[in-house]
RNA sequence: GGGCGAUUAGCUCAGUUGGCUAGAGCAGUUCGUUUACACCGAAAAGGUCAGGGGUUCAAGUCCCUUAUCGCCCACCA
């Protein structure tokens, strides 16, 4: 064979990577329908899908690196395999991302018409959606675009609808008046998991209530409190009994108190007394309950006072507070503040706001037996973690199961299917349907499902759940995904597959950990330290950078990223191109279609790399891909071009036998075939590159080549 | 309060079921421009694998313990 010119100058990936896409992607073996040969046996990885609504971040970049590589893999070894790609619309993500850009442009959501929002919503989606596409095709990704799928397409609607018609035919979802997060910047309720925790430093407050001495760090609320909470074995209050009542003089005057005894009144805090609103307040809310005290509404969904506060109405509650402090000092009822007081105070997590806890008609999943077939699949051995680190957490959150809160009062996302006609005493009859029932004064349920209600069901959808043909894909091999969902996605997408179908979307769970900067920081935009998938891409090629999200990346932890260890695949590519370079040269007067005697010394170099190539299969089946990609590296650069090829270099020259001059060419040969088929789940545009030179007969793309 | 994990070369990290003469990248030392590659090669240097104890023929790897750091969950009127 004659050398091609393009090995005569360094590889340069972005001389090739677009065109090499386009091949694979006009080949049609992206889509297993289209993949040669018999193939008994399916491969399946949905991919997790991106929000529609951002560019790809680092996290992407290792994500759907990892699933590429395990998806090439198995293609090449005769599988029908299949990676299905999507986007998820991100309901409250997307909307909270919308609602910035409508700020920005002078305009709100509110007094917006629902449909006109959404509308727009759905066009800035769909623009960003395009463009999220484009750059996962940029990370070389396998998947099949013929399949791709939208959380808000209408078949997609149409069957989360009915997945929650079910669930309320079989007493699986309720509707009831619950103590919610609510996001009063945003107006919606938020689910457990959608908020966290702050430690914050406010002054806590002393009162004095009739004979008690309460404490608050939240005096905005305390105009409705008409009950003490005391701990039944606290010493301090054992001369009154449980349900006494008293005079008290109060911020706006005289109001009747009654003491209740109970034992979720913690002792050590403050003077052991408090005072309990429960419209505000959940663990107040469930004591209202137990003991049924009325509940009363203080603050409104604006953050606001209402009328009930008096003078104060209409204030907004941290304008408030200070002035309530001030009032009831000049009532002589303030005993004292402590400034140093910490505690946790609980946001929303995407927007940091402070979440207020309000009374409101939601749709809530029971979680108590879905939770139960979830613990009891895993104890069959149904599914396993292959990062066993976070089987005990998903475990213990598995047995202390909340019920979930689905509905939330945005516009982007799967409306509820629910109508409700409200009589004159508000009294309210219900009918979940996905048509209009018959007669007057039907309204849907303006509430659209929590977005994790949907992508919970993402493996069924996707698939055709429930009679498409593409259900002999599930269940799926492999869910990979970030660690971060172990709580939000992955257990909802194991309910609701047994739910479904009886059996789990998947049967290994692999958690990668986060792409953290190279001082080991968590990589975020106000940080400014964030690396983005397709500047190194751009930078320094696909494949190399593809290396560096896998190399020394284990299952589950965390990995940090400099832009040196990707430089370093650079180079590694640029060995491989040369390797190839020096090959092809050597091979110019070989014929790859005749016999040749291969030398036992040259055996001796493809055994070894038989037994190489059979540890990366390995490796990469049990996942462990951070070693199989060492061993590819390690393998190419240290023994193939180190040893083996420099100990071909006499040889090759016109000191030898014609005999071992072949044998060593036919080595070559052999060993190059192989380290392409190796490394390519790895760098899979370099080696398609290099295999289209490569001298073999009836040959195909390197993409579906066989393994071995 | 409950749980998980980390501690290995100057730096950032690998090291699967115990078999190691402990590896990679970057940084740094010496030599080399020998036609595959200077996006390179050769050679050297750097580590009582956090401390202590134990199991074993054998421990970076398993067990106990101490210390430091990180993350997650729960809760805080």
């Amino acid at each position: 064979m004659q050398l091609p010119d393009k090995y005569l100058s360094p590889y340069n990936s972005s001389d090739y990577e677009d065109s090499l896409y386009k091949t694979w992607e006009d080949s049609g073996f992206f889509n297993p329908d289209n993949l040669p040969g018999e193939r008994d046996e399916t491969y399946c990885i949905i991919m997790p899908p991106p929000n529609a609504n951002g560019r790809l971040h680092a996290g992407h970049g290792t994500d759907m690196t990892l699933k590429d590589i395990m998806t090439r893999y198995h293609r090449m070894t005769g599988k029908k395999t299949l990676f299905l790609p999507g986007s998820d619309h991100a309901g409250f993500e997307t909307q909270g991302v919308f609602e910035k850009k409508l700020q920005k442009e002078g305009r709100s959501r509110f007094g917006m018409d629902r449909q006109d929002l959404y509308n727009e919503i759905y066009d800035f989606v769909m623009e960003n959606k395009h463009i999220t596409e484009s750059d996962l095709k940029k990370l070389g990704i396998s998947c099949d675009w013929s399949r791709n799928t939208f959380t808000l397409q209408p078949d997609v609607v149409s069957r989360v609808q009915d997945t929650f018609i079910k669930m309320f035919n079989d007493g699986m979802v309720y509707r009831g008046k619950r103590s919610i997060h609510w996001n009063p910047k945003f107006q919606t309720s938020l689910s457990d998991i959608e908020t966290k925790f702050e430690q914050r430093k406010d002054p806590f407050y002393y009162f004095q209530y009739g004979p008690f001495v309460i404490g608050t760090s939240r005096p905005e609320t305390k105009f409705a409190d008409k009950y003490i909470v005391v701990h039944p074995d606290d010493a301090r209050y054992a001369e009154y009994d449980h349900m006494q009542e008293f005079e008290v003089e109060w911020i706006n005057g005289p109001i009747k108190a009654t003491l209740i005894k109970d034992e979720v009144a913690d002792m050590e805090l403050g003077t052991g007394a408090m005072t309990i609103t429960p419209w505000h307040s959940q663990v107040d809310f469930e004591l209202a309950q137990k003991y049924d005290l009325p509940v009363e509404q203080i603050i409104d969904w604006d953050g606001k006072l209402l009328p009930i506060a008096g003078e104060f109405a209409g204030t907004k509650i941290h304008i408030a507070r200070p002035e309530i402090v001030k009032k009831l000092e000049e009532k002589g009822l303030a005993v004292k503040i402590d400034e140093e007081y910490e505690h946790a105070v609980r946001l929303c997590e995407r927007t940091g706001v402070v979440v207020e806890p309000q009374i409101k008609d939601q749709w809530y999943v029971k979680m108590d037996k879905l939770a139960a077939m979830t613990l009891e699949s895993l104890d069959k051995g149904e599914y396993s973690f292959v990062t066993k680190q976070y089987e005990k957490t998903f475990r213990h959150w598995m047995e202390h199961p909340q019920d979930w809160n689905i509905s939330r009062q945005i516009v982007w996302g799967i409306q509820i299917p629910a109508w409700i006609k409200a009589d004159v005493e508000g009294n309210e009859e219900i009918i979940v349907s996905r048509e209009k029932p018959e007669g007057e004064g039907w309204t849907q349920d303006p509430d659209t499902f929590d977005t994790w209600f949907s992508s919970g069901q993402w493996p069924l959808m996707t698939l055709g759940y429930p009679d498409g043909n593409d259900m002999e894909y599930y269940p799926t091999n492999v869910m990979e995904t970030g660690a971060d969902l172990v709580f939000k996605w992955v257990p909802r997408m194991i309910m609701f597959g047994l739910y479904l179908t009886g059996e789990v979307p998947f049967r290994d769970i692999y958690f990668h950990g986060m792409v953290l900067d190279k001082k080991g920081v968590k990589m975020s935009k106000s940080k400014g330290n964030v690396m983005s998938p397709i500047e190194l891409a751009q930078d320094f090629g696909t494949d190399a950078m593809r290396m560096a999200f896998v190399v020394a990346n284990p299952p589950g932890s965390d990995m940090p990223l400099s832009e040196d260890k990707v430089r370093a695949y650079k180079k590694f590519a640029n060995k491989l191109w040369n390797i190839a370079r020096f090959v092809y040269t050597s091979l110019e007067d070989f014929d790859h279609t005749a016999a040749v005697a291969i030398s036992e010394e040259d055996q001796k170099h493809i055994d070894a790399f038989n037994t190489t190539r059979d540890e990366i299969a390995s490796d990469i089946e049990q996942y462990r891909p951070h070693l199989a990609a060492e061993k590819v590296y390690h393998y190419v650069w240290t023994t193939f071009a180190n040893e083996v090829l420099e100990s071909t270099k006499s040889a090759l020259s016109d000191e030898t036998t014609p005999e071992d001059k072949a044998s060593k060419q036919a080595m070559l040969h052999s060993i190059l075939e192989g380290i392409l088929k190796i490394a390519h789940p790895f760098m899979p545009f370099i080696t398609e590159e290099i295999w289209k030179d490569y001298p073999k007969e009836n040959k195909t793309l390197l993409m579906i080549e066989n393994w071995k």
